[in-house]
RNA sequence: CGCGGAGUGGAGCAGUUGGUAGCUCGUUGGGCUCAUAACCCAAAGGCCGCAGGUUCGAGUCCUGCCUCCGCCA
């Protein structure tokens, strides 16, 4: 197999449509990173790159539902993405986003020459239009009654009752989601990329692993899921797919090709090329050449994604790719399985799922608690489980009591014997071996037992087992702990000081390996580990690579004499009332998603912290003045005295009140809302009002006469 | 309906080309005391989804069925 000079990894885009949770952490963020800090601690040149995914009929569904642009949303969750990340220690080098002016420009660019070359094929066909809002359907857009099952809110897509996979044409009796309306079908022309054409190659570039004749991967480094997934696919015949959509939100058909007004690119077509617009920002940033990551033979690209992405990135991607001609392929596709909770399937609307940023808000310094549990329990050929409890217990039993108490032990133990100074020993002096050989027994044969477990624990790796790979680093643990049981370092300081040497300076030998090897699963935790050493933290540099080196040169990896930090403990214990609390809110959630489905409630929204409530300004004010403002049926302009001063606001409630009627009307007034210009009038805040399942408003005030310019919290 | 993946001791999982079922956690008994009741040793516990078949021999291959997950946005 090829020795690859780069490599470019990704981590499936984000769609913007709602927060992270576990499932998106353990299926491709947590992997890839992973494999990015085990690929620079191995020295190699490697980009990871990511991005929000901004467009698609989701999003603009979504801003309807919050009552917000679509802007305002992909903003929010965008923004919230690159946090949540920072926060858990996920390492991009970029993290971009696909409404940025350049990936516009980047897929516009791959789709002229994909048009220009003669790739597409027109297609005119009938679609769902929805005359009142004008625009054709999403196909979950449009609602009606199943023709299998009868099911009477099937989407067009797919019905949910029976599972049934539909056209929107199939439904009896549709409706529009936006008007509510029977929509009428109207003509409309595509551009569709005849996959069909592409089938035999792609069948021996997923079976075979060869393009164009030629090995290009091995396909023996694929997942069985994966493979089996494409075959099918592309066994089963493949279609034509159109590759632009009639949205109003997305990246537009470039204009110059004829009959593209108000045409999008198909979301699944301009999402994966953010990749490449990503690698385009990243290299002009830090003065790289994209090409030679994405059109150059001796790089490798390895996508990191879930199941439910294997079909678009293992077929229809690379199939874009080859017929555009510049790129290279996946040489890799890990796709892993998903993550359930509690034994339901996360979902977002329903609301059943760990959320990230609440989990690092909740459980602050326990970032690695998750990484290492979402890495143990990672999906990587099937589906798994991620229970509260169990959480607890392998955090509990495996990193506190195995992982920190063997360091800690190793700490007090030098601290007491030694000063906390790293000690000399005598190569010769035989101790207990953790192995059952007869071999061993010394400083460097123990060192190379040492390294040999490292070695699987690369080679586990680089076959995306993860979990088997972390499974090692708690097997050093466990060794260590093994060989201070075996050789009893706390009796033998008497009987033989020698011995005891070698023991603690192969123990320290033991944390130092772990804190290098051990920065890929938990980097805050190797910080930590490296700290209590009083050795610089690691810098995703080569330090593997070399540390292995060093091991088989039998080379000691601490200098006899090196002070050590004073011991303290890397993890604390999780108690049961944190599980508790976290078990009680997911129940919750539960409760009150059956509520709403009965009631109609509007969606519960996630948890705010106190501080961030702390941030609204919210004050008692009294309306001095109102009058309609002109051409709006619902706005009012306000003036409010607020004691200190007199401010204009214009609110939506002409509808419900009179203006010559609420003067002299007590109101909270959100004051430190960003000021918005609204018809002319600026705006600066908001009048909190009630609103009940019908739309109906009613103030929120405090008692009358209550003095005004004072905070509500 | 179709296609792909999965169904292994209480829980979570490994099981390469078919040859007496392993790991982690939990449970039980014992040892140790440097350490966050942590650490070490040992034991109990499985008709490997169900039913057939191929084979000297199948968790491992074939057929049928059942259940779970995903795909056709």
């Amino acid at each position: 197999m090829q020795e690859f000079q780069r490599h470019l990894i990704t981590a499936a885009l984000p769609y913007a449509n709602g927060p992270l949770h576990i499932g998106h952490l353990t299926g491709a963020y947590l992997p890839a990173d992973v494999y990015v800090r085990f690929l620079r601690m191995m020295d190699k040149d490697v980009v990871f790159i990511c991005g929000s995914d901004e467009h698609g009929a989701a999003i603009t569904m979504r801003a309807m539902k919050e009552n917000l642009s679509p802007q305002e949303i992909i903003d929010k969750y965008h923004t919230q993405f690159k946090d949540t990340f920072s926060r858990i220690g996920i390492s991009f080098d970029h993290y971009d986003r696909t409404s940025s002016k350049r990936h516009h420009n980047t897929s516009q660019d791959i789709f002229r020459t994909l048009y220009k070359n003669g790739k597409f094929t027109e297609i005119e066909s009938n679609q769902y239009y929805d005359e009142k809002f004008n625009q054709f359907l999403a196909d979950r857009y449009i609602t009606g009654t199943c023709p299998k099952c009868g099911y009477e809110s099937a989407y067009g897509d797919q019905c949910e009752k029976c599972g049934s996979s539909l056209n929107p044409t199939d439904l009896i009796n549709p409706k529009s989601v936006l008007s509510n309306e029977t929509p009428i079908l109207k003509s409309t022309r595509h551009w569709y990329f005849p996959l069909d054409q592409h089938a035999s190659w792609l069948s021996d570039y997923i079976v075979n692993g060869k393009v164009d004749g030629v090995e290009h991967h091995d396909p023996g480094l694929w997942k069985n899921h994966v493979i089996g997934q494409c075959k099918s696919w592309i066994d089963n015949g493949l279609q034509a797919r159109a590759m632009t959509r009639d949205l109003d939100w997305g990246v537009d058909v470039p204009q110059e090709i004829p009959g593209s007004k108000g045409k999008k690119l198909y979301v699944w077509l301009d999402a994966p090329i953010g990749y490449i617009s990503a690698t385009q920002e990243w290299a002009e940033k830090n003065d790289k050449n994209w090409k030679d990551y994405w059109q150059s033979s001796d790089s490798q690209l390895i996508h990191f994604i879930g199941k439910d992405n294997i079909v678009f990135h293992c077929v229809i991607f690379p199939a874009i790719l080859k017929a555009h001609g510049d790129y290279i392929l996946p040489h890799v596709v890990p796709a892993n399985q998903f993550m359930n909770l509690e034994g339901d399937k996360i979902s977002t609307s329903r609301n059943w799922a760990v959320w990230v940023h609440e989990y690092l808000d909740e459980l602050p310094g326990y970032e690695d608690a998750l990484r290492y549990y979402l890495i143990k329990n990672m999906p990587e050929q099937k589906d798994s489980e991620f229970t509260w409890k169990s959480f607890q217990e392998a955090y509990n039993n495996e990193l506190v009591n195995n992982l920190s108490n063997f360091i800690h032990r190793v700490l007090v133990l030098v601290h007491k014997f030694y000063d906390g100074n790293v000690p000399n020993f005598d190569p010769d002096v035989p101790i207990n071996s953790v192995e059952d050989s007869d071999l061993g027994g010394f400083h460097d044969s123990e060192c190379i037992y040492l390294f040999d477990q490292l070695h699987v624990m690369c080679d586990s790796l680089r076959n995306f087992d993860f979990r088997n790979a972390l499974k090692i680093i708690m097997d050093i643990s466990a060794s260590g702990n093994l060989l201070l049981q075996k050789n009893e370092p706390w009796k033998m300081i008497k009987e033989d000081p020698d011995a005891v040497e070698v023991v603690m300076n192969l123990s320290l030998h033991y944390v130092t390996a772990l804190s290098v090897a051990i920065q890929p699963f938990l980097p805050f935790t190797s910080d930590k580990i490296r700290k209590l050493l009083n050795l610089p933290v690691l810098k995703d540099g080569a330090e593997l690579v070399r540390m292995l080196d060093q091991l088989a040169e039998g080379e000691l990896l601490l200098q006899p004499g090196h002070k050590l930090s004073e011991a303290s403990y890397i993890f604390t214990k999780i108690e049961d009332s944190v599980i508790d609390k976290q078990i009680q809110k997911l129940s919750g959630s539960k409760v009150q998603t059956a509520k709403t489905s009965n009631m109609n409630y509007p969606v519960p929204k996630s948890e705010i912290s106190y501080d961030e409530f702390m941030k609204m300004d919210i004050r008692t004010a009294r309306i001095l003045h109102a009058e309609r403002v002109p051409k709006a049926d619902k706005l009012l302009k306000l003036e409010l005295d607020l004691g200190y001063e007199t401010r204009t606001v214009v609110s939506g409630i002409a509808e419900h009140y009179e203006p010559e009627k609420i003067i002299g009307q007590e109101v909270s007034l959100l004051a430190n809302l960003a000021p918005r210009v609204i018809r002319g009038v600026e705006s600066k805040g908001m009048i909190l009002m009630a609103e009940d399942e019908n739309g109906k408003l009613s103030f929120v005030s405090p008692s009358k006469n209550w003095s005004v310019g004072f905070t509500i919290k």
